[in-house]
DNA sequence: CTTCCGTTGTAAAC
DNA sequence: GTTTACAACGGAAG
């Protein structure tokens, strides 16, 4: 009887925390020292029917879970990492019953959509007798702790984010790895059922079908095809094979770190804008940051190990940077977008009620009901618009450096944060006009270190919502990879039809001479796109947009942009591209338009070099 | 109130 | 290759 009341029994929940090292979470259910520990991952119906997920973020996933499962077997040959197929909220409650849990343990995940879901479990287990403990270790600093030292406010700076941890302690060195686990119990599943833990309830809205090649067995039985809670595969889910060459695991992301920092030099001097979007083999930057979003890698193993590293190429002479542009700095923008997203809320991922977020009056912004549920599937907007930004999707825009990022996007879940700069501003307040809720979904199915916080915060600051304004910046197509690349690298890489341009005319090959087209085999306009859109008029148009919406001066939170009647309150600028830009498209009710704007100059239109009715007709 | 600063612009002028 | 005008924002500091 006392026996079994002091028999210590914790179930060890893994989510975005897939490492041994320097995890707070596993230390402390460890230091509990339980008589049986039962590491597991619950495998969510959610992220793979209801949230839109490429197949590189799944295998990056499925590598990073199966390295952990050989981490955790090497400190006793009995466990592993046990993989339960269904939602957490009823499988953990379900799982706590069947093992005679006494602890649930996990790393606090302050996501507004995480915190709801783990307060779910949480409550359900509370009542059923379990103790929980959550114990943060994702981030350097208690995002919740800085909102609050913030005065309730979101950091919309790194300035004001500095002031608000100025008096909270610093982050500690990280934790060792642990050389021992103790081993799970019984894993039976005595009366588990479907009906209880429903898969099916998510098929309704399987968002991700379109990218299946079979049929998703993966929710056919609860501990797996062989029984043995072992961790799913791309098969199971119905996805094709993987086409990133980024390896995921603990293992891969400790690797890639000693070997960046072997170079101490370029760790001491790192400056992220110097830093070029257009290598890639190796790229300029540590490409840590899938590894940092599944947790493959603990935020202070990483400064610390940077620090040390710039310590002691100091003491050789060296001078060090300083932050933000520096490796430490490039930390510290996660953490402010995380104590951003931690004052704001579900809000943070959308304009829809977002008091930071400017309601600019971009095109194909999402849509919602009555009741304030968003659409999904999205209505269509105008046809203009739903094909430039089908185009930037797909990398065939005709501006070979945004398709060569858009196509290195989606084969390899990652892309330079410049080429994230180039491809958001063109997106949205550059040229295309289209809201960054478009870009950032994009972004979410196809990068493999998405993130709530820091994708949606970046997109609100490249197209100037939040965080940042001077919307006058643009990034040029040809300017801005010309500064970096004169050899045009990486467009002769993922935009392989290009590869025998000459160097001057990569980045703009629809000037190129018939019979230089010719010559590299390619002709504009038929081998590949003419450009979409005129840059410059578009750019132009879209500075004075841009401005004009600062001036008006709504948020996301203000009544017009609740009940969907603020773009009506913008007026529009004469279009300069295309005579019938608005023809086809039905215009919004109330919606006004003035002939002319602000500085009434005519703007000379005079190299047209591309039009969407052109770019239309060769689709 | 004014001044200064802000990780990552461009194009022209020197 | 570095410097400067461009046209100008929000927020913090003075």
């Amino acid at each position: 009887m006392a026996k079994l009341e002091a028999s210590t029994r914790v179930l060890y929940w893994f989510r975005t925390d897939l490492r041994l090292h320097d995890s707070p979470a596993l230390h402390t259910a460890l230091d509990l020292k339980p008589d049986v520990l039962y590491p597991i991952w619950t495998w969510d119906p959610e992220y793979v029917f209801a949230h839109k997920v490429g197949v590189n973020r799944f295998n990056f996933l499925l590598e990073s879970m199966c390295n952990l499962s050989e981490s955790l077997i090497a400190c006793n040959a009995k466990t592993k990492l046990h993989v339960i197929r269904g939602p957490p909220q009823t499988v953990i409650p379900a799982l706590c019953s069947a093992w005679n849990i006494t602890h649930l343990v996990y790393e606090k995940d302050t996501a507004e959509y995480a915190a709801v879901r783990d307060a779910d479990v949480k409550a359900r287990v509370l009542d059923a007798g379990v103790r929980v403990i959550d114990v943060l270790g994702h981030t350097l600093y208690d995002p919740q702790a800085v909102t609050d030292a913030h005065g309730g406010k979101a950091t919309l700076s790194i300035s004001s984010w500095r002031a608000a941890v100025k008096n909270l302690p610093g982050p500690e060195r990280p934790l060792p790895p642990p050389k021992h686990i103790p081993p799970p119990g019984k894993t039976d599943l005595p009366s588990f059922s479907r009906t209880e833990h429903p898969a099916s309830a998510y098929h309704t809205v399987d968002v991700n079908a379109g990218e299946r090649e079979a049929e998703v067995t993966c929710y056919d039985t609860f501990a797996g095809p062989r029984g043995d809670f072992g961790i799913p595969t791309l098969d199971e889910l119905g996805f094709p094979p993987a086409t990133t060459s980024i390896r995921g695991g603990e293992t891969e992301a400790l690797r890639r770190l000693s070997n960046y920092c072997q170079d101490a030099e370029r760790v001491a001097t790192f400056a992220k804008p110097k830093t070029s979007p257009a290598v890639f083999d190796p790229p300029a930057t540590t490409l840590l940051s899938p590894y940092m979003k599944f947790g493959c890698l603990g935020p202070r193993e990483f400064l610390w190990r940077v620090r040390d590293c710039i310590t002691e190429w100091k003491a050789d002479g060296g001078s060090k940077n300083v932050t933000p542009e520096n490796l430490e700095g490039q930390l510290l923008f996660r953490e402010m977008y995380y104590a951003a997203e931690c004052a704001q809320g579900l809000s943070f991922g959308q304009i829809r009620g977002n008091s930071i977020c400017r309601f600019i009056d971009w095109r194909l912004q999402n849509e919602y009901d009555e009741s304030g549920r968003k659409i999904v599937p999205r209505p269509l907007g105008d046809p203009v618009d739903e094909a430039r930004l089908a185009a930037w999707k797909a990398g065939k825009t005709g501006f070979p450096w945004i398709d060569a990022i858009m196509r290195q996007l989606r084969q390899e879940g990652w892309i330079h944060h410049l080429a994230r700069h180039s491809v958001a501003c063109f997106l949205t307040r550059g040229q295309c006009y289209i809201s960054w809720e478009r870009g950032a979904e994009v972004f979410d199915e196809w990068l493999i270190d998405w993130d709530p916080c820091s994708n949606a915060g970046n997109w609100m600051w490249l197209s100037c919502s939040a965080f940042f304004s001077q919307y006058h910046r643009v990034y040029g197509v040809v300017s801005f990879p010309e500064k970096f690349d004169k050899s045009g690298i990486l467009v002769r890489k993922y935009c392989p039809e290009l590869a025998r341009f000459p160097d001057k005319l990569i980045y703009s090959p629809h000037i190129t001479p018939l019979s230089v087209q010719e010559k590299a085999g390619c002709i504009i306009g038929k081998d590949y796109p003419l450009p979409m859109l005129d840059e410059k008029v578009e750019k132009e148009r879209c500075i004075g947009r841009v401005k004009a919406a600062y001036a008006l001066g709504l948020y996301g939170n203000h009544s017009a942009a609740l009940d969907g009647s603020a773009v009506a309150m913008f007026t529009d600028t004469p279009d300069l591209t295309s005579g019938d830009r608005f023809a086809g498209g039905k215009k919004k009710a109330g919606k006004r338009r003035r002939d002319e704007e602000g500085d009434g100059r005519p703007k000379k239109n005079k190299k047209q070099h591309g039009s969407i009715e052109k770019y239309l007709s060769q689709q």
